[in-house]
DNA sequence: CGGAGGCTTGAGATACATCAAGGATCGTGG
DNA sequence: CCACGATCCTTGATGTATCTCAAGCCTCCG
């Protein structure tokens, strides 16, 4: 509609070096460049049916393109809209003292981001785009004016906060509570819905992301990353080569909590240990099924 | 930044007459004390400057109390108010499948906590007293007809639910990425600072959480939280005894890696492995100081 | 006074990190 | 089109930080 729709990318601190692809496809054509606000609320899986929101036709949001690499937001950068995916995927990532990186969430379609900048009006992580990516634009500003206008969709706004609130209380406990097996199985298991979610197969799909990002998001290396992904194929529970990824069980995936003490792993302890006879040992933390009661 | 005022603060005495205890569900209201907007602002540490904020004095909200050891919400409970801390210690808590706690926060004098339920419209976590509480009611629906108002105020809604999301967001950060000692140290100054801030001594406190507690939301075990005080105390950092801490070297503590390889556990290294010369070993993470060389 | 948590400390086990080497993949330029 | 380098991934050998198990002490409270 509008001819403002250039703005294609805004590219500030150097990416890294991804100049020169002019035969790249023309994904600035693709894609919307204006969301509604059912749209909107559509992408962002809350309810919008209230008359109010489907009504407001003419209230449009802005979409902004980038390229694999590029980055949406840098720390410290001063704050002024959110973002929702409507296409492609990203990393976020917090930067140590030392300049590594550490990963916080792996946004995609329907997921918000830069709410860290609310707070200081500065940024608080860096969004990187691990493809080409679809963005929504949202002014902040403009967004809560909106929230007063449409009740519902203020309580959403809240509602999308909460829900990334509770998405990091979860990742705490993960990171807090559970062996690195557990992790990287509820990681798959979580891209798994994901892709459910956006329409796709949840049993076969691409990673976007590296091992040693996968890793940085887990806490683990991307040596146990990849050890650990390697050992869910040898005991059928995945195939990998590479980026792909087959879901082959996904109920014990969801359930695990530690590798069986047979496939792979047997051997290796077999060997270490040939004469030492370590009797059942596994107490406490428990294999997959075990009730306890207690607590508290 | 006394909350003096109108307020007479009690500062955790034991509130008078509690019927009784179903210790569940029901917090006893005692419905004693009420707090203005601008009283509320104070609290969260949020500027609340605005003329329309301080007229607002006839807008009350109410304080509850709760006894050591009572649950504020449950995992599950109908979601319907948040609250902020007034005077008292708290941990909230996820519970997993085997019944096990994780500690996800301590909240304390200006923290939040309930914002969880907002998505679901019901707690995703447990709150419970560590100490006499005195808290203040916010319930949902208030808050943001409020926010409709005062347009400052909203911001401020947001904002402080922003600072919540960057909280966690450090949390993650450290759990994935930093070793027993330096995710002690960290919590030994965060407590310090927050102590601070409270009015109190901000180099001798006493915790109000169990060691179990500690090392359930620094994501370690009692044992390693505890030993890594002890070796604290040996090198002169802090001083231990029991829950009383003594901070004598605040600077160590922030930027704390490592352990430096001397202390308690040169004894260990030295007798564990005696014949083999391991050089300097202070590669990567690097000891306590360190410039930063490379990285990235 | 006794019992129940809570804390400390030691010895040993192990899960994961670290170090290292080689293979697969892909974009780039000759 | 192929060779090349830069990543990325896999796998093995080894090290070690942290957990686990166990025992004893302390402190609070009925």
């Amino acid at each position: 509609m509008s001819s403002t729709q250039i703005l294609p990318v805004r590219t500030e601190s150097t990416p890294p070096a991804l100049n020169a692809s002019p035969l790249e496809t023309g994904w600035q054509r693709q894609g919307k460049l204006w969301s509604n606000l059912r749209e909107l609320c559509e992408v962002l899986r809350i309810p919008a049916s209230s008359a109010s929101l489907i009504a407001d036709e003419e209230l449009l949001f802005q979409h902004v393109q980038f390229k694999t690499g590029q980055r949406i937001h840098t720390i410290g950068q001063p704050f002024d809209a959110l973002y929702i995916v409507h296409s492609g995927f990203l990393k976020t990532v917090l930067i140590d003292e030392f300049g590594n990186e550490q990963v916080l969430s792996f946004p995609m379609k329907g997921d918000l981001f830069g709410v860290d900048g609310i707070h200081t009006r500065r940024y608080a992580s860096e969004a990187v785009a691990l493809s080409n990516c679809d963005l929504i634009l949202l002014p902040f500003k403009k967004l809560t004016a909106l929230g007063r206008i449409h009740l519902e969709f203020e309580h959403s706004i809240y509602s999308v906060m909460s829900r990334e609130l509770v998405r990091e209380q979860a990742m705490i406990s993960m990171l807090g509570a559970l062996s690195a097996e557990a992790r990287v199985a509820r990681f798959l298991v979580s891209l798994s819905d994901r892709y459910a979610d956006m329409g796709y197969s949840s049993r076969l799909f691409n990673l976007r992301m590296t091992r040693h990002e996968i890793g940085s998001y887990l806490g683990l290396t991307l040596e146990t990353v990849s050890r650990t992904l390697s050992a869910f194929n040898e005991i059928g529970l995945i195939t990998v080569d590479q980026r792909s990824i087959g879901i082959k069980d996904p109920e014990a995936l969801k359930t695990l909590r530690r590798l069986p003490p047979s496939s792979a792993r047997a051997k290796q302890v077999a060997s270490r240990k040939a004469r030492q006879q370590p009797r059942e040992a596994s107490q406490r933390s428990g294999a997959p099924c075990e009730a306890f009661p207690t607590a508290v």
